[in-house]
DNA sequence: CGTTCCATTTTTTTT
DNA sequence: AAATGGAACG
């Protein structure tokens, strides 16, 4: 260890931060507000319970909200201490699978237990309600994810959830089927390891002799049920700290309680609290716009921050036409911040919704400004690559119905839901197993059906165990995509719909070579698959802006922060609920707070919903604002922000309907494509144009190529190379 | 059985 | 705009 290194890092606390690092013995509620520096004092805890009180790393536990938090946490505890390295640092979900996975066999799992998402879920749901509409499954699948952040099973009283009847028999259907096959969905990480404490005993003591201390970051966004986990992992002797900003809640809508931080005090007997006030990230000028806006919530315990750093430039705000507007002008700044030679890594653009995203990327790829987009359109849920996941969870478990409906036909092996039902027959006398079901069936099956489910199963057996040669899963992962036809499959959808939809495959290999080529190899991967969506393709060392949801900035912070789609109905998404509201301008606060120097906001008159322009009032966040606190701007001029209101400042503030536009009056630009003109593409080679439309004032063009094939483009970013006949 | 085409609808946020 | 679900067709 090194003495000299902690003490030095102790030196550059703050008395606050430092008596929150120093404490032990009884349970403590740190509430530390944004930028106050909580992940150093965390990481200061993990170095100052190893170095000075002699807590061995093995047995402090650190929970934390995502997986990139952890990482982080992890190498910043590791550069303080290199014996941090021992200490176990994992989400809420991912330790549930770890302890899990090793003590399946007393909740009747297999270790090979695959983890359902979402899109799982709902289609096990539609197994069990063939005839039920995706929607209404949806509505269901959602109320039991919420039953199950409450802590609920289908034998409680479920009426917070709903008042349906229906509901709980559903819910114990759903359950039972779950359960049959083995696998877990997410809340059952959460409530099934809570369920393995309670019930048994030898486990729980062996649990609270191994962890003395536990640790937990962004306690503000614990649901019930993992606050049950919590409890239950929580031994007398048990060392407990809680860190959290009551402000900062934004997960209500998956069940997060405000009521675990501000009741903890009272559960926890002999609690200490540390308040983290001082804030070392942002200007004062942010902290001043941003504390005015969230002091309008009532619910909350109220705290001040202050700060040392400058006052710094004002917040500014900016009315604009609508969101193509909106990415003109963000493009426009970035351009001249290229010109200045000031990083784009500065900048982030945050919003309220991942599409709000598209257009930015859209005029980002035509101005050529580097982008690196967080979080959406996640890598592990497109289809190619659930696709090939799901061979995968079918091998590890041959009981999954939810993966085999994914991969029996596809490719195309003759295999409809008259073959598939008569699989499914046999489903009990399998016991379960499908491989085995298809083998019992095939006597059932049409000549047609019967060769493609022979073929299936023959892919099976050959693919269920690892390739003999080939070190890692990639090698194994590399035959099933081959053997199963998923590869020449989606390599012809590349071909006909222009898509890459192969790429992403290869990336999947990529990503599979961290893990061994086994059958433990295989769940380790598929698990961390499911609980590590943080995956970014960040091209190391390119300089490029952020674009980020609200939600996943979390824990980080920007130079400059550009918060766009500030209108009602989008941010605030919903005005009705009053808790719901409030919850926004905890959304609100925490975008603000995420700056250092500069804060911008945009507002748009209009914006394009499901492809259709809407017209939308300015954020009531902004009006919150108090006058004194930024500066407002209306309009804007491609060559730089006018100061001057582009039309009268009433018109945009204080939330009037905007006026509509006049369609036609801006459709007077003649195209330069007539019908029947011939044209050449890159992509599609020659053809004859069909159609020509103006979509507010962009051009759209309808052509139909040699090929047969037909596109649409929008000449105005590609354009079409006109030919003689 | 499987594809294609048309009408209809639309999750906000994420482990 | 994009995704879903159903009908119609080969």
């Amino acid at each position: 260890m090194n003495p000299v290194k902690l003490t030095q890092f102790l030196q550059t606390l703050n008395p606050r931060q430092s008596d929150a690092v120093l404490h032990y013995e009884n349970p403590l509620l740190i509430l530390a507000g944004a930028g106050s520096g909580k992940t150093r004092v965390i990481i200061g805890k993990i170095a100052y319970l190893i170095g000075s009180q002699g807590i061995d790393p093995s047995s402090i536990l650190a929970v934390t909200f995502t997986n990139k938090a952890a990482e982080e946490m992890r190498t910043r505890a590791a550069d303080l201490d290199p014996r941090a390295q021992g200490v176990l640092i994992k989400t809420f979900h991912s330790f549930g699978a770890w302890l899990l996975r090793r003590n399946a066999t007393h909740l009747g799992l297999s270790s090979q237990f695959t983890i359902y998402d979402d899109e799982d879920q709902l289609t096990l749901l539609g197994t069990l309600y063939p005839e039920s509409n995706k929607n209404q499954l949806r509505g269901v699948a959602r109320q039991i994810s919420r039953a199950k952040d409450y802590g609920l099973s289908p034998e409680h009283n479920l009426d917070q959830i709903t008042g349906d009847p229906e509901f709980r028999i559903a819910y114990r259907r759903y359950e039972k089927r779950l359960r049959e096959i083995g696998n877990v969905d997410f809340g059952d990480l959460i409530g099934r390891t809570t369920e393995l404490l309670t019930q048994e005993p030898s486990i729980r003591q062996r649990i609270h002799d191994r962890f003395r201390v536990i640790l937990v970051d962004e306690y503000q966004d614990s649901n019930l049920a993992q606050d049950q986990m919590l409890r239950a992992l929580t031994g007398p002797q048990t060392y407990i700290c809680v860190v959290g900003d009551d402000d900062q809640s934004i997960y209500r809508f998956r069940g997060a309680e405000v009521a675990n931080i501000l009741e903890f005090a009272t559960r926890y007997p002999g609690t200490d609290t540390i308040r983290l006030e001082q804030n070392y990230r942002s200007t004062g000028s942010i902290l001043a716009l941003a504390g005015a806006v969230v002091s309008k919530n009532e619910g909350r315990l109220g705290k001040t921050l202050w700060t040392e750093n400058p006052e710094g430039v004002l917040p500014q705000v900016y009315y604009l036409e609508d969101g193509e507007e909106e990415a003109a002008s963000i493009t426009q700044l970035l351009k001249e911040d290229l010109a200045k030679g000031r990083p784009l890594e500065d900048t982030a653009i945050l919003y309220r919704t991942n599409a709000q995203s598209r257009l930015f990327e859209t005029s980002f790829l035509h101005g050529a400004i580097p982008y690196r987009i967080i979080g959406t359109l996640r890598f592990y849920e497109r289809e190619e690559v659930k696709d090939a996941l799901a061979f995968l969870k079918f091998l590890a478990n041959q009981k999954d119905e939810v993966a085999f409906r994914r991969i029996i036909n596809k490719p195309s092996r003759g295999l409809g839901n008259a073959a598939l039902s008569r699989i499914l027959d046999r489903i009990t006398s399998a016991r379960g197993n499908l491989a085995l079901s298809i083998e019992y069936a095939l006597s059932d099956l049409s000549s047609k059906a019967r060769k493609g489910a022979e073929a299936f199963l023959y892919l099976v057996r050959d693919l269920e165990h690892p390739p003999a040669a080939g070190d890692t899963l990639t090698a194994w992962l590399s035959v099933v995509i081959e053997k199963s036809g998923l590869g020449e499959y989606h390599q012809e959808q590349d071909e006909v719909a222009g898509t890459q939809k192969m790429q992403n495959l290869e990336e999947l290999l990529n990503a599979a070579s961290l893990y061994p080529n086994s059958l433990d190899g295989l769940t380790e991967f598929l698990e961390a698959v499911e609980l590590d969506s943080s995956r970014e393709e960040t091209a190391e060392g390119v300089d490029a802006v952020t674009l980020i949801t609200i939600h996943n900035t979390k824990g980080l912070e920007f130079t400059r922060v550009l918060c766009t789609g500030m209108e009602e109905g989008l941010f605030p998404r919903n005005n009705d609920d009053p808790l719901e509201l409030e919850e926004e301008r905890r959304l609100f606060y925490v975008a603000a707070t995420r700056a250092r120097k500069e804060l911008y906001f945009y507002s748009c008159a209009r914006r394009r919903i499901h492809g259709r322009y809407v017209d939308s009032a300015p954020s009531r966040f902004l009006d919150e604002i108090p006058p004194e606190l930024c500066t407002r701007h209306f309009g804007y001029e491609p060559t730089g922000f006018s100061k001057k209101p582009s039309r009268p400042y009433e018109q945009n503030w204080g939330r009037p309907i905007p006026q509509p536009r006049d369609k036609a009056s801006t459709n007077t630009v003649q195209s330069q494509y007539k019908l029947g003109d011939r044209v050449y593409s890159d992509e599609y080679g020659t053809g004859e144009v069909r159609k020509v439309t103006f979509n507010g004032n962009e051009e759209v063009v309808l052509v139909q190529f040699a090929t047969g094939k037909t596109a649409t483009f929008l000449p105005r970013y590609t354009p079409l190379e006109k030919v003689a006949e």
